[in-house]
DNA sequence: ATGTCCACCTGCTGGC
DNA sequence: TGCCAGCAGGTGGACA
């Protein structure tokens, strides 16, 4: 079974590192915002106050992509299914938000499902802004430590699965990530977040990493060796060893297997995850 | 404070 | 063959 990768912290690094070379200096020419709102109301005077300015940089936060320019930063996230596409050869009706360069290349977020979001902040309200002020730390940052989750963890009685997708937790990891990094780690989703052990902890932060940097890895790949035709940002071509193979083989032989928690898929393995 | 559940949304799948 | 219920899940809010 083949599952299209969902935009964790991946797709959004690879998203950004896409859209740099298309925004990167460049100065907004025009703005179309195509319906009030996704899941929130995009801000009234986005299309003004974009219109004119200047793109000095891009950068992401946890699954936030930050496309700052001279009149504040603008925030976005994929949601579920969000994604952007470059000089697309058609419309698409679900091309909700566009931004034309002074190089006359058209830029559109795409989200059929529209959980995605977009928001404009000053750069003096960046620091404080709400979203990105409550988030833990990135993972592929010096912060995330064995230490950090032992702090963090202290006390939870929920399963380490749903805290690790606690955002303020860790920053960035959804549900694909978090099944493969436990995996990797063998700690099984259902345990108690509060009571694991130190070294598993310095294994989960070592496969978080490994999982993520391999994703970013294959989704440079794409981008340098694979042309969609429609420009897609966002979305490459993965392998998972758990997520979405329930009755599938593990590596270890036993079968992968799928338990619903909250109303999200976990996929693990009973025999190298305890 | 913490854990649990739901709403949001639409394309796809499986069952009849 | 066609229809429709059910499912997928990131986030924020409601609730106990």
């Amino acid at each position: 079974m083949r599952v299209p990768p969902l935009p964790e912290l991946p797709e959004v690094e690879t998203t950004v590192r896409g859209l740099r070379p298309v925004l990167e200096g460049r100065t907004i020419a025009e703005v179309e915002v195509r319906r009030e709102r996704l899941r929130f109301p995009f801000p009234p005077d986005l299309r003004q106050r974009l219109t004119g300015a200047r793109v000095t940089g891009l950068g992401r936060r946890a699954k936030y992509g930050l496309v700052h320019t001279d009149r504040g930063t603008l925030v976005f996230h994929l949601g579920m299914t969000g994604k952007w596409r470059v000089d697309p050869a058609a419309d698409d009706k679900h091309d909700h938000f566009m931004l034309r360069t002074d190089e006359g290349r058209r830029l559109f977020l795409n989200d059929h499902r529209r959980f995605g979001s977009v928001d404009m902040v000053d750069d003096d309200a960046l620091p404080t802004y709400a979203p990105l002020a409550a988030l833990g730390p990135e993972p592929l940052g010096p912060d995330l430590t064995a230490a950090h989750l032992r702090r963090a963890l202290a006390g939870r009685t929920g399963g380490i699965k749903t805290l690790l997708l606690d955002q303020r937790i860790v920053a960035g990891l959804g549900n694909i990530y978090v099944c493969e990094a436990l995996h990797r780690s063998g700690i099984a989703p259902g345990r108690m977040g509060g009571g694991i052990a130190e070294g598993r902890l310095e294994r989960l932060v070592v496969a978080v990493r490994k999982v993520l940097e391999e994703s970013i890895a294959a989704g440079g790949t794409t981008l340098r060796d694979f042309q969609h035709p429609d420009g897609d940002l966002g979305y490459f071509a993965n392998s998972f060893r758990v997520y979405g193979r329930e009755g599938e083989r593990c590596g270890c032989g036993a079968t992968v297997k799928r338990r619903v928690e909250g109303g999200r898929s976990t996929f693990y393995c009973g025999r190298c995850q305890r």
